[in-house]
DNA sequence: CTATTTACATACATTCATGAATGTTTATAA
DNA sequence: TTATAAACATTCATGAATGTATGTAAATAG
């Protein structure tokens, strides 16, 4: 049975993709072959190849599924005009973020995968660059909303907004590593909407 | 040629830790061949099978060779005597450890061999538990000094020294790995002092 | 209704990469 | 001095993994 119609041919799709993730996770990247990958899809790699040019193109789309969505969703709150403390808004977008990141596995396993299974070299460069622009993009954002609670005098007395916006770039960048990284026994899932509260109230006005 | 004395021996096994570290950098660990790196050290696949198990080991020798010297490094720092403010013990210490892999090419590769061009599964998970302890260790002497801090009257008032020590647990983690991941074109080596300071003030007595 | 694609499965050729086995000198210990 | 073992080089067998080429049945366009 071959020749499926195009809606369950979108479904394979979607299919190869989610297999695509759960053994990215289990086995890395490069050890991560088309074959086990189509049989956990139930497919062969004749369908993979039919759909995607090659395991990166596949990794791509695995990794574009489920990036736009997160970012849509923390920016719509960053952007918000419904805190009247723009420190408000970064604070509830940080913690969205983490939350999602906690309770979502599929998107858990995604950055996961980013973070600590795959090696961006050759190919895979391209991947950290595109990632990496969000990041960059994430300062500016930080650095305007700093501004502007300047502005309104929502920040403590003599602090720079460009220069405490890249501390909480950093900050939100390692915890991002230190929670995928260092999962196992520790207890870092539950302390986190605390140390973004911590992280946000060095910077509020006394 | 062979049976070199046991000097010139150790020396073929440090020239193959060095193209280990050349390819591994350049080619990713999971792509590096034992060939490759046998012939960037002029040496056959022979030789690394001597002094040797297998690629894992060769990649832990490697790391253990730069990893070690920077923890004595910052350490001292960060115990010394010499600073009557702990918190210039911390920034100190935090400033040589980024100056270090600043300008410390081997430093430098090696970080980014581990956080960027490896994955962490199977044999390779055991060095992110490894690379985890350190992690959890830098937490708690924070902690120790902030207290430390406190209790000298040199930290800023309302600030509980546990949870600012996460905060920098998480800046510096951040800081680590948006320098080596997003290298490239950006200027933000030269920015790293300056954030650190940033960072330390935020705590600092007014 | 049939011609053409689509959406795969199957088969094949080729290319590494690994690990082990074995060979070869030569330092070194006795 | 010689036996042993160190420090490799060479060779071999094997097993993936990839990409491509080809087969094929069914959906769909005309």
């Amino acid at each position: 049975m071959v020749r499926k119609t195009k809606e369950e041919a979108e479904q394979t799709r979607k299919e190869i993709i989610e297999s695509a993730r759960a053994v990215f996770h289990q086995c890395g990247v490069s050890r991560s072959t088309l074959e086990k990958i189509a049989k956990e899809a139930g497919v062969t790699r004749g369908a993979i190849y039919w759909h995607f040019k090659d395991k990166a193109e596949l990794f791509f789309a695995m990794r574009e599924d489920v990036f736009a969505p997160m970012v849509e969703r923390t920016d719509s709150l960053l952007l918000s005009d419904d805190f009247a403390n723009p420190l408000d808004a970064i604070e509830a977008s940080l913690k969205e973020f983490f939350r999602v990141l906690d309770d979502c596995p599929v998107v858990r396993e995604v950055f996961e995968i980013m973070i600590s299974r795959c090696e961006y070299v050759d190919e895979f460069s391209a991947v950290q660059e595109e990632a990496g622009r969000p990041a960059y993009e994430f300062l500016e954002k930080m650095e305007r909303i700093y501004r502007k609670a300047a502005d309104k005098g929502m920040l403590r007395q003599g602090l720079d907004p460009t220069a405490i916006a890249r501390d909480t770039w950093a900050f939100t960048s390692g915890l991002l590593h230190l929670m995928l990284g260092c999962q196992k026994g520790s207890d870092l899932d539950k302390q986190i909407p605390a140390m973004i509260s911590t992280h946000m109230a060095l910077r509020r006005r006394a």
